[in-house]
RNA sequence: GGCGGAGUAGCCAAGUGGGAAGGCCGAGGUCUGCAAAACCUCUACGAGUGGGUUCGACUCCCACCUCCGCCUCCA
């Protein structure tokens, strides 16, 4: 079964394949966060879905080389270096340095490049000037650089907008008469009071670059002229995406991007997110009223991406209590498993239980489809291991499946070892019960608490898991 | 006004023209010195509303209602 993906673009579920002759590599090119303050869960939530995707591709097979650019100069950037008078550079790094702490705490795998948009500012200089020689881009009174809308009609399809048909909103200002044509996007952006010392050389002038073609010569210089599949939030659709592609196609002749993935937004509770709602949170924010960055993960990755998410404490409840469910599982099935290696051949339904995990992933990346046979699987072998109907090599064989399934989910629990205190609390609290002195082991029970572990008596004798 | 997305149990949510997955919560049970945990079982005669097509509609069509997003630098 190909794997199927919707593309914005045709809005349609489309087959995968990718640019590269032999099917393997592909190319992801996915928007980053602007460094001018902690990432919100909603901008996670973007990241972990595109995490999900390439944890996906790599599961089918594929070679996935992802850029995840890092936005570093912009309007937004520069008003907070100002603020704070220090330099763009220190001022960014700081929140570079927290976003990559975070990816790892919602254990994002690593792009192979995070590009910042000041390492690519020659690139970018070099692309508006081949469109100013194609007669593409041109120079504004304010020695601004725009983008000539009339120049690439297929600006707005992949919004599926008409440009003729918009309406004139709010938004578009009156400090905007210098350009020809309302729609044409700025980019060069010319030197201001404001800048203050944020600026580059170019041949029109000191200035700095547009946000648009900031991920067009990224995306460019790292993945080439044309890139399979290019990802981020609905709300860059329009114009961020559509300006890529106008830019990139322009300079580079070809086809930008053949898939565009986007994910819907992320609400709290039923309410847009917003600082003025009181609703805002950054990961650290969870963090410091107690979760963990797997079940924030968790919480993040069930819902499938192109729906709206509505991210509430009861859901990161939901999430606590499942993670604990498979906790337990993946503890018991390797309880079972013990050192065996070889693993016997499994039953076919669970066989197929597990490939079925993958094939719902397949189309459009059904995460809830998937989750549903993992927890089937969790049932059903649970329900095995209770009537002893799975030996050593059959629980090592599930024990495969789940490391290949949580390779794409990475939920698994980390791994803690208990100290020797632990261990001795724990053993001489099975010699009092066996004597039975309640009290003796009620006391062992809680230092063992103490120390962060709870223990739990089974058939099999006390087993000791991490709180949390 | 234009374009687009979504309404399925208390909450989250999947698939499907013919028996309504799964998770959380809840109830019962098993286990247990107790507790906790765990495990098992159960939990929507009904899918926003009203029509239509069909032998049969949650699924297809139409209308309406509600919510959400985008409409020129928000993931």
């Amino acid at each position: 079964m190909p794997t199927r993906f919707f593309n914005t673009y045709s809005r349609q579920l489309e087959e995968f394949r990718p640019i590269d002759p032999a099917g393997k590599r592909v190319k992801l090119y996915t928007c980053g966060p602007t460094v001018y303050n902690f990432a919100h869960i909603g901008n996670f939530r973007a990241y972990v879905f595109e995490d999900l995707l390439q944890r996906h591709l790599e599961a089918r097979g594929f070679e996935v080389e992802r850029v995840m650019n890092l936005t570093d100069v912009d309007d937004k950037t520069i008003r907070g270096c100002r603020q704070l008078g220090v330099r763009l550079a220190d001022f960014t790094q700081k929140f570079k340095d927290a976003f990559f702490e975070d990816l790892g705490t919602l254990r994002v795998k690593r792009a192979q490049h995070f590009p910042a948009a000041t390492d690519y500012v020659a690139q970018m200089i070099e692309m508006i000037r081949v469109l100013v020689e194609k007669d593409i881009a041109y120079q504004a009174e304010d020695k601004s650089l725009y983008f000539r809308l009339s120049k690439f009609p297929e600006y707005g399809k992949l919004a599926h907008l008409n440009l003729d048909e918009l309406r004139p909103s709010g938004r578009i200002t009156s400090d905007e008469y210098e350009k020809e044509n309302v729609g044409d996007f700025a980019l060069w952006k010319a030197w201001d009071e404001d800048d203050g010392d944020v600026k580059w050389d170019s041949p029109w002038g000191p200035g700095r670059p547009g946000w648009h073609i900031e991920c067009s010569a990224m995306a460019t210089a790292l993945l080439g002229p044309e890139i399979d599949i290019h990802c981020g939030g609905v709300d860059n659709i329009f114009p961020h995406h559509e300006a890529e592609i106008a830019q990139s196609e322009s300079v580079t002749g070809k086809k930008f991007v053949n898939c565009w993935l986007h994910c819907a937004h992320l609400m709290v509770e039923g309410q847009k997110m917003s600082k003025s709602a009181g609703n805002f949170y950054t990961l650290r924010d969870l963090l410091e009223k107690g979760w963990t960055g797997r079940e924030i993960r968790y919480a993040l990755i069930t819902v499938n991406y192109r729906l709206p998410l509505n991210f509430t404490f009861d859901g990161l409840a939901a999430a606590r209590s499942a993670l604990g469910r498979i906790d337990e599982w993946v503890a018991r099935v390797a309880d079972r498993a013990g050192s065996a290696i070889l693993p016997d051949d499994m039953p076919t339904d669970f066989a197929t239980g597990i490939e079925a995990f993958f094939t719902d992933l397949d189309e459009d990346l059904n995460i809830s489809g998937a989750m549903g046979r993992l927890f089937d699987l969790i049932r059903d072998t649970n329900r095995a291991l209770d009537s002893g109907e799975i030996n050593a090599g059959i629980a090592a064989a599930i024990l495969e499946g789940w490391k290949r399934i949580n390779s794409v989910l990475a939920l698994e629990r980390e791994a803690h070892t208990p100290s020797p205190e632990v261990l001795a609390h724990t053993e001489q609290r099975q010699v009092a019960r066996a004597n039975k002195l309640w009290a003796e082991s009620d006391r062992l029970r809680d230092a063992i608490a103490a120390h962060g572990w709870i223990v739990k008596d089974t058939k099999e004798g006390p087993k000791l898991t991490p709180k949390q």
